[in-house]
DNA sequence: TTTTTTTATTTTGTATACAATATATTACAC
DNA sequence: GTGTAATATATTGTATACAAAATAAAAAAA
C-alpha cells in the first residue's frame, strides 16, 4: 500500500491528515472499522492522538462513532447524499463567486493549468484518481474565495461525498466540461457566470445521483 | 453561577455539550481560555475526555487551538463574522424552505408557540436569554428540515455566531418581528416564502452587523 | 527603581494503565 | 451436525503518569 505524507505539527493532526488523505484514496471505504490500536501502531503514535483525531473527523461526518463500538467511516444514505448535494448547492455557487471576486491570478492561473491537465483522466477510468482531481479542484476555488469558514467546511464535506459515490454515477467527461466553464468564469472575474455554471455542475451532479439510484 | 445540565452518554459529549451551552449563556466569552485542568475538576472527569471534546468544538469553530498555549474561545474578527453571514445567508434559507416542506404539525405549533412567547423578550433586554431564544428558533426550524448535516451545520456555526455579536448590533424587536413572519410562513406550508423571509431575516442581521462597527 | 536572567510552577501533548464492555472462541447440550 | 452457554480475548473509554514547553515568580544586574 501506498505510504503517505505527513503534513503536520502535532501527532493528532498527523492521524487526522492521513485518515482524510486514505479516505480520499479509497484505501479506506465507507462502513470500514478503524480500530485504534492498529492506526496508532501504524503511523508510530499512541491511542491518546487518536481520539482527539476521530473526534474531529466525526464533526465532519467522515467517520462515525457506535458508542463502546468503535469509529467507522461514514455510510451515508442515498437520502443522505441527496441531503448534502443540496447543501453543496447552496455553498460552492458563493465559494465560486468569491473565488471570481477575491482570487489573485496566480490561483486563476493554477485553476486553469489544473483543467487543461484534467483530459487525460476522462478516459483512463481512474476512479480513485478522478476523485483527488475532483476534490483539488472544489477545494482550490474555495480557498480563492477567502472565506477560510466556507473553505473548510465544503471541503470536509466534499470528501465523504465522493467517497460514498459509485462511479456509475459519475460522467466523467461531462464533470471535466463543467470544471472547464468554471474555471473560465473565475478566471475572466465574472461572479455571475461563475456562479451560475458552478450551480449547473452541481446541479448536475444531483441529477445523475438521483437517476443511478 | 448556574448549574448545567449534562445530556449525555460518556463523558466526552458531557464536556461538549457543557462548554457549547456556557458559550451561548456567555459565561464563556471569545477570547477566554479553556484550562484543561480546571474544565474537568469543574465536570469531575479526567483530562482525556476533555481532549476529544475540545477537538470536536475546534471544528466546530467554538475554540481555538494554539498549540502547546491551549484552547480559546474562538474570537470572530468583523470579516469573519460577515463571512459567517454569508454562509447562513445560503444555509438558513434552504432549512427554512424544508421546514415549510417537511416539518409536521407539531413542530410547526411548537414554532408558532416560541414566537408568540418571545414578545417578552423584546422589552426586556436580557441579552443572553435572547441569545439562547434566538438559537432555538432557528435550531427548531433546522431541525425540522429533515437534513441532519444542515442542522447541525448552522446550529454549530450560529453558537459562536451569537457569541461574538455585541449588543450594539441587534435590534430586538425587528429580530422578533422577522421570526414572526418566518414561524408563519413555515406554519402556512409556503417554502417559497418561507426561504424569502429568512433571507431577508439574515439579510437584516447583516446589515446591522456592517453599520455597527 | 526597572530590566534582564535564572529558577520554579503550571499547563500542555502524548504515552501508558486499567476497568468495563463487546467480540470471538470454546465447550457443551440437543 | 446446529444452537446455546460459558469462557477467553480484544477493544473501547477513561484515568493516571511523565516529558516538553510555556508561564509565572524570584533573583540578579542595570
Amino acid at each position: 500500500m501506498k505510504q503517505y505524507k505527513v503534513e503536520s505539527v502535532g501527532l493528532s493532526d498527523k492521524v487526522y491528515s492521513n485518515i482524510k488523505e486514505m479516505i480520499l484514496n479509497r484505501d479506506l471505504i465507507p462502513g470500514q472499522k478503524l480500530v485504534q490500536e492498529e492506526v496508532a501502531e501504524r503511523l508510530g503514535v499512541s491511542r491518546t492522538p487518536i481520539l482527539s483525531a476521530f473526534s474531529k473527523l466525526e464533526k465532519e461526518w467522515l467517520v462515525k462513532n457506535f458508542p463502546r463500538r468503535g469509529y467507522y467511516i461514514y455510510e451515508m444514505s442515498l437520502e443522505e447524499r441527496i441531503n448534502l448535494f443540496e447543501i453543496r448547492l447552496r455553498l460552492e455557487p458563493l465559494g465560486a463567486r468569491r473565488a471570481a471576486e477575491f482570487g489573485t491570478e496566480e490561483d486563476k492561473d493554477e485553476l486553469l493549468k489544473m483543467v487543461n491537465n484534467a483530459d487525460s483522466l476522462a478516459e483512463t477510468k481512474d476512479f480513485a484518481k478522478f476523485n483527488k482531481h475532483d476534490y483539488e479542484f472544489h477545494k482550490l476555488i474555495n480557498s480563492m474565495s477567502r472565506n477560510e469558514m466556507l473553505s473548510n467546511m465544503i471541503s470536509s464535506y466534499n470528501i465523504i461525498s465522493l467517497s460514498n459515490q459509485n462511479i456509475e454515477s459519475i460522467d466523467f467527461k461531462l464533470s471535466i466540461i463543467g470544471h472547464k466553464k468554471i474555471a473560465q468564469a473565475i478566471a475572466s472575474g465574472n461572479p455571475d457566470l461563475a456562479e451560475e455554471v458552478m450551480k449547473n455542475h452541481i446541479e448536475g451532479g444531483l441529477v445523475m445521483l438521483k437517476d443511478h439510484k
